[in-house]
DNA sequence: AGCACGCCGACT
DNA sequence: GTCGGCGTGCTC
């Protein structure tokens, strides 16, 4: 008797290859569904996939099909509205579907062996633990009765809220299960709830009521700016909004924050103040199983706010009802390299699909973001007034360097600011955007320069360690004596760094206690913490660091904060580059006198009268927004115009040329509507050894843009010199 | 991306 | 004679 087997379905895999097609395999009898993970033979080589569709037949030879091998039939599938939101994403930035949807999961899930998450559990009161009374335990049994109490109090309590009751809870939880008192149920651990009562709110000002009533007002989806200086309040109305979104249903938030190290802050202010809303964290900090384990939660519902970083824009969120993007203005929302996507950009789309509110917040919005909110097309809600009452914003000035004699880079008017806070014993601040000694080591007599041999750079020179460093590609080398060129042996350190302001600094200021904040002086890992905390306890009286310390921290007593060197942006290629001063100073600025002393801000530069200093001078965001607004439109830039970029690299800068010129004219081809520049090298035309160069596109509307790339890319692709180097297409483009 | 195959130079 | 350089091409 003749056994037919039974008709093996076709299953469309994506896999995490640089190809960007799908791969069509059988299903081997397995029962899968589409979002599912699956491995399968690859050449010779197993890989993981995702099933991104099923049909009855194949394109392909059956002779070449191949089954799959195994599917992870007992986890839930990737849902399709997240799938839906990769699919636009690898779409829209030219990137291969299956390298974005494996990209966006756990490392765990990238796997080919099973994911197992740790078993955790949840306890609750049986019906007899419910019938029963406190009383009833034995008055000795301390820990069972905080328990017992807490239980009834919480209805549930997942373990990791029970180390807070006591670190014995384990045995006592175990008596009280032994007695029938006291279920459990089993569930994906990593979730972290608190058992501590909800720190209470405080009253709302003005301002944060009405932007809270006006965001409760609108229904389904609606883009929000809420824009506030800092100390104004936002973080507030975040956790009143979502307590108020939140607080009587079963959904989901998601909390999109840049990536620096204030996670665990926010995370820490929300749970005090929502500890009834599971939360969870989706950050770079997290070792495989916690990411894993969170990213489950999230995928399960049980987490009901997930604050995360860049990526974490793509965790599954089956119940999502709102999004906050706090500091939506921060540009490591943007992915620079693999899937160049922009996490406050795919929030927005995320939001529109799932028909849900989206609040982007920021005390310097970006001119994107803030055209938007003027054309009407996001609603805007402002904070004008600080939230601590009696904390007057710092006042701000420059220092006109051109009338000035410096002392090693700082002038007399910063020197004897600094001098009297140190009388006041009060703290100060110092920015300079270079860190080792000096950007420059010069040779007097023939001109000569230390320059990197992989990189268009100089070699920045480290005293201490007697090195000097290439800040771009990483190479060292031993301090040169004497001239490579000429022979003389007086070279010079020539320009200032942090270690070279910090030497200053002890100089003019014997005993004052100064701590340089830079990568290198932060390159253990508590290091920064214990810095900040030193400043807290006044144990520090000048700070002199690069753009690290301009984010996040409040410190109470630090009244002054001077800029040292700032006019190389003023005058950037990039045209982006004044907008992120400006937004870098306000920033800067919002770290002098929070408390009630007042705060100070001196600024060293050579464009006293630059309009970006006349609004900084005023803390006049909207007028610098709209001076800048003005210039772009003129120079039809963004907002105003959309653009791609086509970078490409190679160590013949001849393979680069080439490359690049036939793009040009397929792109101009392809293109009547899309204005495609000539090929351009950027400021560093070389890097790690790689010549460089880019094509700028550039369009009136998305469409354009999209609808070019969407040709043009894959002709690209055949192109015979498309594998002799390297090239990558970045759609709405940051930086250049 | 991997990993094969493939066709030319200096080595035990 | 063969070890190995990395160019070319394919993976359902």
């Amino acid at each position: 008797m003749i056994i037919t087997p039974p008709p093996m379905g076709i299953l469309q895999v994506a896999l995490d290859v640089p190809i960007d097609s799908l791969f069509d395999y059988l299903d081997g009898g397995f029962d899968v569904a589409v979002g599912q993970r699956v491995v399968v033979p690859f050449g010779r080589r197993r890989q993981i996939g995702i099933v991104v569709g099923k049909s009855a037949v194949s394109e392909v030879p059956s002779a070449k099909l191949k089954a799959i091998e195994t599917a992870f039939v007992d986890e839930p599938p990737l849902d399709s509205d997240t799938f839906a939101l990769l699919r636009f994403c690898a779409d829209y930035y030219q990137y291969p579907l299956g390298q974005a949807l494996l990209a966006s999961l756990p490392g765990r899930l990238r796997q080919t062996e099973p994911a197992v998450s740790r078993k955790q559990y949840a306890f609750r009161l049986s019906p007899e633990g419910l019938a029963a009374e406190i009383e009833q335990l034995p008055r000795r049994k301390l820990i069972q009765r905080k328990l017992y109490a807490a239980l009834r109090e919480h209805g549930v309590l997942h373990e990791s809220a029970l180390p807070e009751i006591s670190s014995g809870w384990r045995g006592a939880m175990q008596g009280l299960q032994e007695s029938g008192w006291v279920e459990a149920d089993e569930v994906l651990a990593g979730l972290s709830a608190s058992v501590s009562a909800a720190v209470p709110p405080p009253p709302l000002n003005e301002d944060q009521t009405a932007a809270l009533q006006r965001m409760q007002a609108s229904e389904g989806f609606k883009a929000w700016l809420l824009h506030g200086i800092t100390g104004s309040g936002k973080t507030e109305v975040y956790m009143q909004w979502l307590q108020l979104m939140l607080a009587d249903n079963d959904g989901q938030a998601l909390v999109l924050v840049p990536e620096i190290n204030l996670t665990p802050q926010l995370e820490a202010r929300f749970r005090s103040r929502l500890p009834h809303l599971p939360m969870v964290a989706l950050h770079s900090n997290l070792g495989e199983a916690e990411r894993l384990q969170n990213w489950r939660l999230a995928q399960s519902g049980i987490a009901r706010i997930v604050v995360g970083t860049r990526l974490s824009v793509f965790t599954p969120l089956p119940r999502l009802r709102l999004v906050i993007v706090d500091e939506e203005h921060d540009g490591s929302y943007k992915q620079q390299d693999s899937m160049r996507y922009h996490a406050r950009d795919v929030a927005m789309v995320r939001a529109q699909r799932a028909k849900v509110p989206i609040v982007l917040g920021s005390a310097t919005p970006s001119l994107e973001t803030w055209h938007n909110a003027q054309t009407g097309k996001y609603g805007l809600l402002t904070l004008q007034n600080r939230a601590v009452a009696k904390s007057q914003l710092p006042r701000i000035g420059c220092i006109d360097t051109n009338r000035v004699e410096l002392q090693d880079g700082l002038s007399p008017a910063l020197i004897e600011a600094l001098r009297q806070r140190l009388q006041r014993k009060e703290q100060s601040l110092l920015f300079i955007n270079r860190r080792g000694y000096s950007p420059v080591l010069l040779c007097n007599a023939c001109h000569w320069i230390a320059s990197c041999t992989r990189c268009s750079s100089r070699l920045v020179v480290h005293l201490r360690q007697s090195r000097l460093r290439c800040h771009h590609c990483g190479h060292e080398q031993k301090i040169v004596r004497q001239c490579p060129s000429c022979g003389n042996a007086d070279l010079h350190p020539t320009g200032h760094g942090t270690q070279r302001l910090e030497e200053t600094l002890a100089r003019l200021f014997p005993t004052a206690r100064i701590q340089r904040v830079d990568r290198d002086s932060t390159r253990r890992k508590e290091a920064l913490a214990d810095i900040l905390q030193a400043v807290h306890a006044d144990e520090i009286d000048i700070l002199v660091g690069t753009q690290m310390l301009a984010k996040g921290h409040d410190f109470p007593n630090l009244t002054l904060v001077g800029v040292v060197d700032t006019d190389s942006a003023l005058f950037s290629p990039d045209f982006r580059a004044a907008e992120r001063l400006f937004a870098q100073l306000m920033q800067v600025s919002g770290r002098a006198g929070r408390a009630d002393k007042p705060g100070e801000v001196l600024i060293q530069t050579s464009f006293p009268e630059h309009n970006l200093f006349n609004a900084l001078r005023k803390h006049d965001y909207v007028a610098y927004a709209d001076s800048q607004l003005q210039e772009r439109q003129l120079a039809q830039f963004p907002p105003y115009a959309f653009l791609a970029l086509l970078r490409a690299e190679a160590n013949q800068y001849s393979l680069v040329q080439d490359f690049l010129n036939d793009a040009l004219v397929l792109a101009r081809q392809l293109s009547e509507h899309v204005l495609t520049y000539d090929p351009v090298r950027p400021q560093m035309e070389k890097l790690k050894g790689m010549e460089r160069a880019y094509l700028l596109m550039q369009g009136e509307s998305r469409l354009q843009i999209q609808q070019l790339l969407r040709q043009l890319v894959p002709q690209l692709r055949a192109h015979p010199l498309a594998s002799k180097l390297r090239w990558t297409v970045d759609v709405d483009p940051l930086e250049f």
